[in-house]
DNA sequence: AAAAATATGTCAATAAAGCTGACATATTTT
DNA sequence: AAAATATGTCAGCTTTATTGACATATTTTT
Protein backbone atom coordinates (compact mmCIF):
# COMPACT_ATOMS: atom_id res chain seq x y z
CA UNK A 1 0.00 0.00 0.00
CA UNK A 2 2.57 2.68 -1.12
CA UNK A 3 1.70 5.77 -1.77
CA UNK A 4 -1.44 5.94 0.14
CA UNK A 5 -0.38 9.27 2.40
CA UNK A 6 -2.23 11.69 -0.43
CA UNK A 7 -5.60 9.77 0.35
CA UNK A 8 -4.60 9.99 3.79
CA UNK A 9 -4.74 13.72 3.59
CA UNK A 10 -7.86 13.57 1.94
CA UNK A 11 -9.04 11.69 4.78
CA UNK A 12 -8.14 14.00 7.26
CA UNK A 13 -10.31 16.98 5.02
CA UNK A 14 -13.25 14.84 5.19
CA UNK A 15 -12.57 14.65 8.64
CA UNK A 16 -12.69 18.13 9.73
CA UNK A 17 -15.72 18.98 6.94
CA UNK A 18 -17.81 16.50 8.79
CA UNK A 19 -16.54 17.43 12.15
CA UNK A 20 -18.92 19.73 11.82
CA UNK A 21 -22.17 17.87 12.39
CA UNK A 22 -21.05 16.02 14.97
CA UNK A 23 -20.39 16.96 19.10
CA UNK A 24 -16.52 15.45 19.17
CA UNK A 25 -15.95 17.94 21.58
CA UNK A 26 -18.22 17.01 25.07
CA UNK A 27 -18.38 13.27 23.37
CA UNK A 28 -14.17 13.82 24.45
CA UNK A 29 -15.30 15.55 27.58
CA UNK A 30 -17.62 13.12 28.72
CA UNK A 31 -15.29 9.97 28.38
CA UNK A 32 -12.31 11.52 29.82
CA UNK A 33 -14.29 13.30 33.11
CA UNK A 34 -15.73 9.95 34.00
CA UNK A 35 -12.94 7.80 33.75
CA UNK A 36 -11.07 9.92 35.78
CA UNK A 37 -14.33 10.18 37.77
CA UNK A 38 -14.37 6.53 38.33
CA UNK A 39 -10.52 7.03 39.18
CA UNK A 40 -11.00 8.02 42.71
CA UNK A 41 -12.78 5.34 44.02
CA UNK A 42 -11.12 2.44 42.56
CA UNK A 43 -8.32 3.17 44.16
CA UNK A 44 -10.23 2.96 47.69
CA UNK A 45 -12.00 -0.17 46.21
CA UNK A 46 -8.07 -1.94 45.23
CA UNK A 47 -7.69 -2.18 49.48
CA UNK A 48 -10.74 -4.23 50.34
CA UNK A 49 -10.99 -6.37 47.47
CA UNK A 50 -13.88 -4.85 46.02
CA UNK A 51 -14.42 -3.60 42.68
CA UNK A 52 -16.91 -1.05 41.07
CA UNK A 53 -19.64 -3.62 40.92
CA UNK A 54 -19.36 -3.80 44.69
CA UNK A 55 -19.26 0.01 44.64
CA UNK A 56 -22.51 0.28 42.94
CA UNK A 57 -24.21 -1.90 45.09
CA UNK A 58 -23.30 -0.43 48.49
CA UNK A 59 -24.00 2.67 46.90
CA UNK A 60 -27.26 2.49 46.07
CA UNK A 61 -28.41 0.56 48.84
CA UNK A 62 -27.01 3.16 51.58
CA UNK A 63 -28.70 5.71 49.59
CA UNK A 64 -32.19 4.09 49.65
CA UNK A 65 -32.14 1.81 52.38
CA UNK A 66 -34.44 -1.33 52.37
CA UNK A 67 -34.70 -1.65 48.73
CA UNK A 68 -35.42 -4.58 47.64
CA UNK A 69 -33.28 -7.21 45.34
CA UNK A 70 -35.73 -6.71 42.52
CA UNK A 71 -35.06 -2.90 42.74
CA UNK A 72 -31.07 -2.73 42.93
CA UNK A 73 -31.07 -4.95 39.19
CA UNK A 74 -33.99 -2.38 37.47
CA UNK A 75 -31.26 0.51 39.13
CA UNK A 76 -28.27 -1.41 37.74
CA UNK A 77 -29.70 -2.70 34.71
CA UNK A 78 -28.05 -6.39 35.60
CA UNK A 79 -29.00 -9.92 35.58
CA UNK A 80 -29.66 -11.39 38.81
CA UNK A 81 -26.54 -14.22 38.63
CA UNK A 82 -24.27 -10.75 37.99
CA UNK A 83 -25.58 -9.19 41.04
CA UNK A 84 -25.64 -12.77 43.39
CA UNK A 85 -21.84 -13.03 43.45
CA UNK A 86 -21.26 -9.57 44.08
CA UNK A 87 -23.89 -9.14 46.68
CA UNK A 88 -23.00 -12.21 48.62
CA UNK A 89 -19.78 -10.73 48.62
CA UNK A 90 -20.81 -8.06 50.42
CA UNK A 91 -23.35 -9.70 52.80
CA UNK A 92 -20.51 -12.12 53.76
CA UNK A 93 -17.99 -9.13 54.70
CA UNK A 94 -20.65 -7.43 57.01
CA UNK A 95 -21.25 -4.63 54.43
CA UNK A 96 -24.83 -5.32 53.89
CA UNK A 97 -27.51 -7.37 55.42
CA UNK A 98 -30.92 -8.34 54.50
CA UNK A 99 -34.18 -8.61 56.04
CA UNK A 100 -37.43 -10.66 54.99
CA UNK A 101 -40.08 -8.08 53.89
CA UNK A 102 -42.58 -7.60 56.17
CA UNK A 103 -45.47 -7.49 54.06
CA UNK A 104 -44.14 -9.97 50.72
CA UNK A 105 -41.92 -12.38 52.78
CA UNK A 106 -40.63 -13.49 49.53
CA UNK A 107 -38.48 -10.36 49.26
CA UNK A 108 -35.21 -9.01 50.47
CA UNK A 109 -34.75 -5.73 52.01
CA UNK A 110 -31.31 -4.46 51.49
CA UNK A 111 -29.67 -2.24 54.33
CA UNK A 112 -26.53 -1.28 54.74
CA UNK A 113 -24.41 -1.81 57.90
CA UNK A 114 -22.77 0.79 59.47
CA UNK A 115 -19.42 -0.60 58.17
CA UNK A 116 -21.05 -0.43 54.76
CA UNK A 117 -22.33 3.04 55.32
CA UNK A 118 -18.49 4.10 56.08
CA UNK A 119 -17.47 2.29 52.73
CA UNK A 120 -20.22 4.11 50.49
CA UNK A 121 -19.41 7.52 52.38
CA UNK A 122 -15.56 6.72 51.85
CA UNK A 123 -16.23 6.47 47.84
CA UNK A 124 -18.53 9.37 47.48
CA UNK A 125 -16.41 11.98 49.57
CA UNK A 126 -13.23 12.35 46.83
CA UNK A 127 -15.74 12.21 43.53
CA UNK A 128 -17.81 14.63 45.58
CA UNK A 129 -14.86 17.12 46.10
CA UNK A 130 -14.09 16.44 42.13
CA UNK A 131 -17.19 17.54 41.16
CA UNK A 132 -17.29 20.85 43.87
CA UNK A 133 -13.68 21.43 42.79
CA UNK A 134 -15.22 21.69 38.78
CA UNK A 135 -18.35 23.52 39.68
CA UNK A 136 -16.36 26.41 41.56
CA UNK A 137 -14.42 26.04 38.42
CA UNK A 138 -17.49 26.71 35.93
CA UNK A 139 -19.09 30.14 36.82
CA UNK A 140 -22.11 30.93 39.11
CA UNK A 141 -25.26 29.34 38.10
CA UNK A 142 -23.22 26.06 37.12
CA UNK A 143 -24.71 23.45 39.49
CA UNK A 144 -28.48 24.29 37.71
CA UNK A 145 -26.71 24.02 34.33
CA UNK A 146 -24.71 21.08 34.90
CA UNK A 147 -27.94 19.38 36.94
CA UNK A 148 -30.36 19.58 33.97
CA UNK A 149 -27.81 18.93 31.55
CA UNK A 150 -27.08 15.54 33.07
CA UNK A 151 -30.70 15.04 33.83
CA UNK A 152 -31.35 15.74 30.28
CA UNK A 153 -28.50 12.96 29.14
CA UNK A 154 -30.24 9.92 30.91
CA UNK A 155 -33.00 8.09 29.31
CA UNK A 156 -36.80 9.51 30.12
CA UNK A 157 -37.64 5.86 31.07
CA UNK A 158 -35.80 6.45 34.61
CA UNK B 1 -33.65 -10.27 63.44
CA UNK B 2 -36.64 -9.25 64.47
CA UNK B 3 -37.26 -5.49 65.75
CA UNK B 4 -34.81 -3.96 63.85
CA UNK B 5 -36.72 -1.47 62.31
CA UNK B 6 -36.16 1.15 64.63
CA UNK B 7 -32.27 0.82 63.84
CA UNK B 8 -32.90 1.21 60.31
CA UNK B 9 -34.98 4.12 60.95
CA UNK B 10 -31.98 5.29 62.73
CA UNK B 11 -29.73 4.81 60.08
CA UNK B 12 -31.58 6.09 57.66
CA UNK B 13 -31.72 9.37 59.61
CA UNK B 14 -27.62 9.04 60.01
CA UNK B 15 -27.78 9.04 56.39
CA UNK B 16 -30.02 11.94 55.89
CA UNK B 17 -27.68 14.26 58.00
CA UNK B 18 -24.58 13.15 56.14
CA UNK B 19 -25.88 13.58 53.14
CA UNK B 20 -25.40 17.66 53.23
CA UNK B 21 -21.73 16.75 52.92
CA UNK B 22 -21.75 15.18 49.86
CA UNK B 23 -23.17 15.29 46.91
CA UNK B 24 -24.66 12.26 45.89
CA UNK B 25 -27.20 14.01 43.81
CA UNK B 26 -24.68 14.89 41.05
CA UNK B 27 -22.81 11.36 41.89
CA UNK B 28 -26.13 9.47 40.59
CA UNK B 29 -26.67 12.05 37.42
CA UNK B 30 -23.44 11.49 36.23
CA UNK B 31 -24.13 7.72 36.79
CA UNK B 32 -27.45 7.29 34.70
CA UNK B 33 -26.07 9.97 32.21
CA UNK B 34 -23.04 8.30 31.60
CA UNK B 35 -24.78 4.74 31.70
CA UNK B 36 -27.45 5.96 28.97
CA UNK B 37 -24.83 8.03 27.23
CA UNK B 38 -23.19 4.93 26.60
CA UNK B 39 -25.81 2.66 25.44
CA UNK B 40 -26.42 4.20 22.38
CA UNK B 41 -23.85 2.54 20.55
CA UNK B 42 -23.51 -0.37 22.34
CA UNK B 43 -26.50 -1.08 20.22
CA UNK B 44 -24.62 -0.50 17.24
CA UNK B 45 -21.84 -2.28 18.02
CA UNK B 46 -23.51 -5.77 18.91
CA UNK B 47 -24.49 -5.64 15.35
CA UNK B 48 -20.92 -5.78 14.01
CA UNK B 49 -19.55 -8.04 17.25
CA UNK B 50 -17.62 -5.34 18.58
CA UNK B 51 -17.66 -4.20 21.75
CA UNK B 52 -16.68 -0.47 23.64
CA UNK B 53 -12.89 -1.15 23.13
CA UNK B 54 -13.51 -1.54 19.91
CA UNK B 55 -15.28 1.86 19.73
CA UNK B 56 -12.65 3.62 21.60
CA UNK B 57 -9.74 2.40 19.72
CA UNK B 58 -11.59 3.52 16.13
CA UNK B 59 -13.15 6.65 17.90
CA UNK B 60 -9.47 8.03 19.09
CA UNK B 61 -7.62 6.98 15.74
CA UNK B 62 -10.71 8.49 13.82
CA UNK B 63 -9.99 12.09 15.24
CA UNK B 64 -6.28 11.96 15.19
CA UNK B 65 -5.55 9.96 12.08
CA UNK B 66 -1.63 9.28 12.13
CA UNK B 67 -1.44 8.27 16.24
CA UNK B 68 1.25 5.53 17.09
CA UNK B 69 0.55 2.87 19.01
CA UNK B 70 1.99 4.54 22.15
CA UNK B 71 0.01 7.68 21.84
CA UNK B 72 -2.92 4.79 22.02
CA UNK B 73 -2.10 3.27 25.01
CA UNK B 74 -1.78 6.47 26.49
CA UNK B 75 -4.83 8.02 25.77
CA UNK B 76 -6.60 4.86 26.87
CA UNK B 77 -4.74 4.14 29.66
CA UNK B 78 -4.67 0.49 29.22
CA UNK B 79 -1.91 -2.46 28.90
CA UNK B 80 -0.54 -2.79 25.18
CA UNK B 81 -1.74 -6.28 25.55
CA UNK B 82 -4.93 -5.16 25.83
CA UNK B 83 -5.00 -2.67 23.08
CA UNK B 84 -2.98 -5.35 20.89
CA UNK B 85 -6.54 -8.20 20.53
CA UNK B 86 -9.08 -5.48 19.47
CA UNK B 87 -6.54 -3.61 17.61
CA UNK B 88 -5.82 -6.42 15.62
CA UNK B 89 -9.21 -7.42 15.28
CA UNK B 90 -10.33 -4.16 13.93
CA UNK B 91 -6.92 -4.11 11.39
CA UNK B 92 -8.29 -7.78 10.10
CA UNK B 93 -11.95 -6.49 9.63
CA UNK B 94 -10.20 -3.79 7.61
CA UNK B 95 -11.45 -1.46 10.24
CA UNK B 96 -8.13 1.00 10.82
CA UNK B 97 -4.96 0.02 8.86
CA UNK B 98 -1.13 0.90 10.03
CA UNK B 99 1.34 2.54 7.87
CA UNK B 100 5.19 2.50 9.19
CA UNK B 101 5.88 5.49 10.44
CA UNK B 102 8.07 7.92 7.53
CA UNK B 103 11.08 8.98 10.14
CA UNK B 104 11.41 6.57 12.80
CA UNK B 105 9.91 2.83 11.27
CA UNK B 106 9.79 1.14 14.33
CA UNK B 107 6.12 3.05 14.81
CA UNK B 108 3.10 2.09 13.37
CA UNK B 109 0.82 5.06 12.79
CA UNK B 110 -2.94 4.02 12.62
CA UNK B 111 -5.55 5.23 10.41
CA UNK B 112 -9.18 4.29 9.84
CA UNK B 113 -10.28 3.04 6.42
CA UNK B 114 -13.17 4.14 5.04
CA UNK B 115 -14.66 1.72 6.76
CA UNK B 116 -14.01 2.77 9.76
CA UNK B 117 -14.45 6.17 9.37
CA UNK B 118 -18.11 5.38 8.75
CA UNK B 119 -18.15 2.72 12.14
CA UNK B 120 -17.01 6.15 14.27
CA UNK B 121 -19.88 8.76 12.34
CA UNK B 122 -22.12 6.18 13.10
CA UNK B 123 -21.59 5.46 16.73
CA UNK B 124 -20.91 9.22 17.10
CA UNK B 125 -23.76 10.13 16.07
CA UNK B 126 -26.62 8.99 18.59
CA UNK B 127 -24.18 10.43 21.32
CA UNK B 128 -24.08 13.25 19.58
CA UNK B 129 -27.86 14.26 19.16
CA UNK B 130 -28.17 12.94 23.36
CA UNK B 131 -25.90 15.94 23.59
CA UNK B 132 -27.93 18.30 21.63
CA UNK B 133 -30.71 17.74 23.20
CA UNK B 134 -29.89 17.95 26.79
CA UNK B 135 -28.05 20.97 25.99
CA UNK B 136 -31.11 22.66 24.31
CA UNK B 137 -32.84 21.82 27.55
CA UNK B 138 -30.40 23.61 30.09
CA UNK B 139 -30.70 26.40 29.21
CA UNK B 140 -28.39 29.38 27.66
CA UNK B 141 -24.99 29.37 27.59
CA UNK B 142 -25.46 25.80 29.29
CA UNK B 143 -22.43 24.23 26.29
CA UNK B 144 -20.03 26.12 27.87
CA UNK B 145 -21.00 25.86 31.58
CA UNK B 146 -20.86 22.48 30.41
CA UNK B 147 -17.66 22.17 28.97
CA UNK B 148 -15.82 24.24 31.99
CA UNK B 149 -17.38 21.65 34.34
CA UNK B 150 -16.22 18.55 32.34
CA UNK B 151 -12.80 19.85 32.04
CA UNK B 152 -12.56 20.57 35.56
CA UNK B 153 -13.19 17.00 36.46
CA UNK B 154 -10.75 15.28 34.60
CA UNK B 155 -7.23 15.24 36.01
CA UNK B 156 -5.18 18.01 35.66
CA UNK B 157 -2.25 15.84 34.40
CA UNK B 158 -4.29 15.17 30.83
C1' DA C 1 -57.30 -26.63 47.54
C1' DA C 2 -54.69 -26.68 43.45
C1' DA C 3 -52.31 -24.18 40.00
C1' DA C 4 -49.84 -20.35 38.44
C1' DA C 5 -47.04 -16.53 39.13
C1' DT C 6 -43.45 -14.10 41.62
C1' DA C 7 -38.99 -13.09 44.31
C1' DT C 8 -35.00 -14.88 45.19
C1' DG C 9 -31.07 -18.07 45.07
C1' DT C 10 -27.85 -21.11 42.80
C1' DC C 11 -25.23 -24.11 39.39
C1' DA C 12 -22.78 -24.26 35.10
C1' DA C 13 -20.86 -22.53 31.04
C1' DT C 14 -19.40 -18.53 28.35
C1' DA C 15 -17.71 -13.84 26.86
C1' DA C 16 -15.50 -9.20 26.91
C1' DA C 17 -11.95 -6.63 28.42
C1' DG C 18 -8.80 -5.81 31.28
C1' DC C 19 -4.23 -7.53 33.83
C1' DT C 20 1.01 -9.50 34.58
C1' DG C 21 5.15 -11.69 33.04
C1' DA C 22 8.13 -13.22 29.60
C1' DC C 23 10.21 -13.06 25.40
C1' DA C 24 11.02 -11.82 20.17
C1' DT C 25 12.03 -8.54 16.41
C1' DA C 26 13.21 -4.44 14.20
C1' DT C 27 15.09 -0.08 14.65
C1' DT C 28 17.24 3.86 16.73
C1' DT C 29 20.27 5.90 20.09
C1' DT C 30 24.25 5.89 22.88
C1' DA D 1 28.85 -2.93 19.75
C1' DA D 2 25.59 -2.27 23.34
C1' DA D 3 21.55 -0.34 25.15
C1' DA D 4 17.17 1.52 24.69
C1' DT D 5 12.79 1.89 22.33
C1' DA D 6 8.37 0.60 19.70
C1' DT D 7 5.84 -2.94 18.72
C1' DG D 8 4.10 -7.71 18.64
C1' DT D 9 2.91 -12.08 20.73
C1' DC D 10 2.32 -16.18 23.88
C1' DA D 11 0.30 -17.93 28.05
C1' DG D 12 -2.36 -17.60 31.98
C1' DC D 13 -5.26 -14.98 35.24
C1' DT D 14 -9.16 -11.71 37.03
C1' DT D 15 -13.40 -9.10 37.08
C1' DT D 16 -17.70 -8.35 35.58
C1' DA D 17 -20.90 -9.22 32.82
C1' DT D 18 -23.94 -12.74 30.06
C1' DT D 19 -27.57 -16.95 29.19
C1' DG D 20 -29.99 -21.09 30.46
C1' DA D 21 -31.75 -24.19 33.72
C1' DC D 22 -33.59 -25.37 37.85
C1' DA D 23 -34.86 -25.06 43.14
C1' DT D 24 -37.38 -22.98 47.04
C1' DA D 25 -40.51 -20.18 49.42
C1' DT D 26 -44.37 -17.41 49.14
C1' DT D 27 -48.27 -15.03 47.20
C1' DT D 28 -51.95 -14.66 43.88
C1' DT D 29 -55.28 -16.60 40.87
C1' DT D 30 -58.48 -19.90 39.49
Amino acid sequence: MAGQSKENTRYLSDTAADDDTIDFEIIELLFFAYRDFTSDPDAILEKSGFGRAHHRVVHFVDREPGMTVADLLDTLKITKQSLARVLKQLIDSGYIRQETGPEDRRQRMLYTTEEGQALARALAEPQSRRIADALARSGPGARETVKRFLAGMKNAAD
